[in-house]
DNA sequence: GTCTATATCTCGATAGAC
DNA sequence: GTCTATCGAGATATAGAC
């Protein structure tokens, strides 16, 4: 949130410093960082402030507190979450199928593969009893949106109706289509032992994750033939 | 390791007492259940003693430090999941390519479903970069053992050559099968809010993620029929 | 081996000058 | 708004009696 949509300087404007964003940016993308590689314990405040080469009084000045800053974090990271699996949906569109969820997975990996800071956090928030997302996921319902997730369950099961694919479970289908598409960038230091490309050229792997997570999907989907 | 084979009494072996294993067990055993649910910054050496019930002075007279504790419990986690590969991938044997990975799915998701301390341990390792991982990892590879995971890799392989299945990249469709298997599980906040009966009814969740995942895999290996 | 009491230290947070 | 210096809570770790 306060990293988005504050990029335009607030106060005089006066210096085009292209590489001098405001200190409360700077702190809140430091923050992120930080938070996703040490996880919210193990997070330091001074760390932080390193990171976005400022004094660690600052930190409070901006956010009162470590839990303060990681809550806006937190929702900030849940926000773009969100928002990249309802942009990748929509992007999916109303074609085929199969084009659809060709889309699909090609943007939600190409998001979150270059956003691993994010997938970090939030698997990080679920491994510690996903209270918090629980919660966000709630709003989320109460402001009467229907959930990014929810839209795609629809798309799938109406292709199930019409036949277009074999009749899966909907909902377990997404979960396993997820699971495929995150999975793989939060074990990356294990697949990378057995997929020496994974590190070596990290877009080819991406790509070829998409190809194959892809290729078994559909061939499995397809009601009867090739 | 500390909390295998050490369950024969050590000194005396006096009293059956069935509820009270010796103290390093007890505090090993209440560690691996904290630093699953805290982290390893979060969890509290305090903790992990009202959970052993025992005193806090006493996890620095068997295991030094928490460090080294956390140590201990790691490598503990490593072999247990390495294990539960090997055992899985044994089991599925060498009969029919269909009936072997339903059989590793199978074993797989019931292992760590109903262990899923070691599953999120292991997971806060890979977050954490996962250097720990690797070094685990190699020094299984330098004692001459092969990789559980590079025996279903050569499995796959296998089934690709006879034409048992159609022909995909093996090292991609392990990643997609281990995804399959452990995400729905570190996703579970997140995936009950979908699927209200894996927090309902656990079991059966497992059951139907087995079932599901499967279908659609196989299909999609399955080279031309129905 | 087990406990109480305490030392030591790290880190989040604040005070106050500029 | 920004910095230096410091406080105080809370955690790890140890000392030492039993």
């Amino acid at each position: 949130m306060a990293a988005e949509d504050h990029s335009a300087p607030t106060s005089e404007g006066s210096a085009p410093l292209a590489d001098r964003p405001n200190a409360e940016e700077r702190i809140f993308e430091a923050a992120v960082r930080v938070f996703a590689r040490k996880g919210r314990d193990g997070a330091r405040m001074q760390e932080i402030a390193d990171e976005a080469s400022i004094n660690k009084a600052m930190l409070h000045y901006y956010f009162r507190s470590k839990e303060r800053l990681y809550a806006h974090v937190f929702q900030y990271v849940f926000h773009r979450f969100d928002r990249a699996f309802f942009d990748a949906v929509e992007q999916a569109g109303e074609e085929s199928f199969e084009a659809a969820l060709t889309t699909f997975i090609d943007r939600y990996i190409d998001f979150v593969g270059h956003h691993t800071d994010i997938l970090h956090l939030m698997v990080n928030e679920l491994l510690s009893g996903g209270e918090v997302v629980r919660q966000e996921l709630g709003k989320l319902v109460a402001s009467g949106t229907e959930l990014p997730p929810l839209r795609l369950v629809r798309l799938i099961a109406r292709a199930v109706e019409r036949g277009e694919i074999a009749p899966v479970e909907p909902r377990h289908l997404l979960v396993t289509v997820i699971s495929g598409c995150l999975f793989p960038l939060v074990a990356l230091p294990m697949v990378s032992t057995l997929i020496p490309e994974a590190a070596e050229d990290y877009e080819r792997f991406l790509l070829d994750r998409r190809r194959n997570l892809l290729e078994v999907l559909l061939r499995g989907l397809r009601p009867q033939s090739a």
